[in-house]
DNA sequence: TGATGTTTGGTGACTTCGTCACCGACGCAC
DNA sequence: GTGCGTCGGTGACGAAGTCACCAAACATCA
C-alpha cells in the first residue's frame, strides 16, 4: 500500500500514472511552525499532505491578521501551488502548524498528470472546488455573522472531541480576523454564562450544548 | 479573425486545438439581468464573455448581498463551472449586468482542451489565479479595511472616466457587503466635505482628488 | 391632473465591534 | 529572588450595523 491510497480522489488512478506518480514525487518534511509559502516564496511543489495541517492566512498591512483554511492529511495545496505563481505578489502564507509529511509534486509533473489523466483532473478541480467554497464561507462570514456565534463555532470546531481548547485569546483572534480585546471579552461573557472556564492558553468547554446552539443559529 | 483573439492567453492555441475549439463551441446571447447560475442552476458550460460583465454576489440567510467579484469581456467564469459543480448546493450567484454576448465550451470539450494543450491549461489556471487573489482581496477588504475607504475606492472605480456613478444608495451596500443606512451617512459626509453632490439614482464626483487620496490610504 | 403606490433616501436611538492606552498577573530564565 | 516577555483585563471612545419610522421623488393609471 502506498501513500496515493491515503487520497479517496487518487485510488483511481490507471496503474501506468500511479507508478509514473510515485516515481517522479518524492516525500518531505517539514517541522512545525515553517512557512511553506509566503510573499515572495512561492512553492515549487503541489504539496499533498499525509499528515499535519497547513494553515493558511493573511496578514494586513496594519498587522491584524485572518485565517483563511487549513489543509488537512488526505488533502493539497492546490490553490497555493498552481494558482497563486501566476499573481505572485500576494500575501497569504501557509504555515505548518505542527510536523508535517507530504509528497511533493513537481510543477512538470503536475502538468502531465493533468494532460494525461482525467481522474487527476478531477482530483484537482474538486480541490480548488473545496477550496473555493470554503473561501466563500470565509467571506459569508466575516461579512454577515455575528462574532458570538462565529466564535462559539470556532471553539467546537478547535474542541473536537476534547472538551478543552488550547488556544490564547489572541490566536482566535486570528482565527476570526478580530482583536484581542474582542475576544477576551466575548469569552468573559460565554464564562459569566457558565459555557466556558477560561484559564491561562486554554479553554474548557463546560456546557457545550448552549455553545452548539449558539453557533448554530 | 475570429473570437478567440479577444482572448488573450488563447491566441496562442496550436491550429489544430484552435479550430476543434471553434468547432465545439456556440456563442450564445443573455439579456441583461439574467441568472446565470445560481442556488440549483449549476451551468453546463465553461462561458468566455465576448463583450458585457457578470456581476458574482452571494446572498446570506439574513438577506444581505456583497458582490464578489466581476467577469469582464475577455475573461471566463472558470470559478463557477470547473468547481462549484463539485459543491453546487453553494450560494453564489452570477448575473449578466448587461446583454451579454459569450462563447460557450461544453464540459467534455472543456475537459479535453485541458487535456490535449498545454496554452489551454494555462488559460484556465491563470483565470483561476486571478478570480482568487479577487477572493483574498475581498476578504482583506472587509475584513481590515474601513469603509469610507471602501465606498471612496468602489467610487472611483464604478465612475471610470466618468464624472458620475449612476447606483442607488441600496446598491453600493450590496458592492461592499454592509447595509444602506452606512452608505447613506458615509456619502453625507463626503458630500459635506464637498466631494461629491448626490441626486436620486446618480452621484456626481465634484472634487476627485481627496477621494483618490482617501481611496488610497 | 390628481390619487395612489413604490422606490429611494434621511434620521435617531441603540447595539456591536474595533481601537487605543494602559495595567496587572503569570511564567520563565538568570 | 529580580527582571522580562507573554497573556489577559479594563475603560473610553469611535466606527459600523440594526431597527423602526418618515419624507421626498418618481411612476402609474384612472
Amino acid at each position: 500500500m502506498s501513500w496515493i491510497d491515503q487520497f479517496p480522489g487518487l485510488s483511481r488512478l490507471p496503474e501506468g500514472i500511479r507508478t509514473y506518480l510515485l516515481e517522479e514525487s518524492k516525500t518531505v518534511t517539514v517541522p512545525a511552525n515553517t512557512v511553506i509559502f509566503g510573499p515572495g516564496k512561492s512553492p515549487e511543489n503541489l504539496l499533498l499532505l499525509l499528515d499535519g495541517t497547513v494553515r493558511v492566512q493573511q496578514t494586513s498591512d496594519g498587522g491584524r491578521e485572518i485565517v483563511l483554511y487549513r489543509v488537512h492529511a488526505g488533502e493539497s495545496c492546490v490553490l497555493t501551488t498552481a494558482c497563486l505563481l501566476a499573481y505572485e505578489d500576494y500575501s497569504a502564507e501557509g504555515i505548518a502548524e505542527t510536523e508535517t509529511h507530504a509528497v511533493a509534486i513537481p510543477r512538470t509533473v503536475f502538468d502531465k498528470l493533468v494532460s494525461d489523466s482525467i481522474e487527476f483532473r478531477q482530483f484537482v478541480f474538486t480541490a480548488y472546488s473545496k477550496r473555493i467554497t470554503d473561501l466563500f464561507m470565509v467571506i459569508e462570514e466575516i461579512a454577515f455573522q455575528k462574532l458570538d456565534i462565529r466564535l462559539a463555532h470556532k471553539l467546537i470546531e478547535l474542541a473536537g472531541d476534547e472538551d478543552k481548547v488550547s488556544a490564547t485569546h489572541q490566536k482566535l483572534a486570528i482565527e476570526l480576523g478580530t482583536a484581542r480585546e474582542v475576544i477576551s471579552r466575548q469569552l468573559q461573557e460565554f464564562q459569566r454564562r457558565g459555557w466556558i472556564e477560561q484559564s491561562r492558553g486554554t479553554i474548557r468547554l463546560v456546557n457545550r450544548a448552549p455553545l452548539q446552539q449558539l453557533a448554530e443559529s
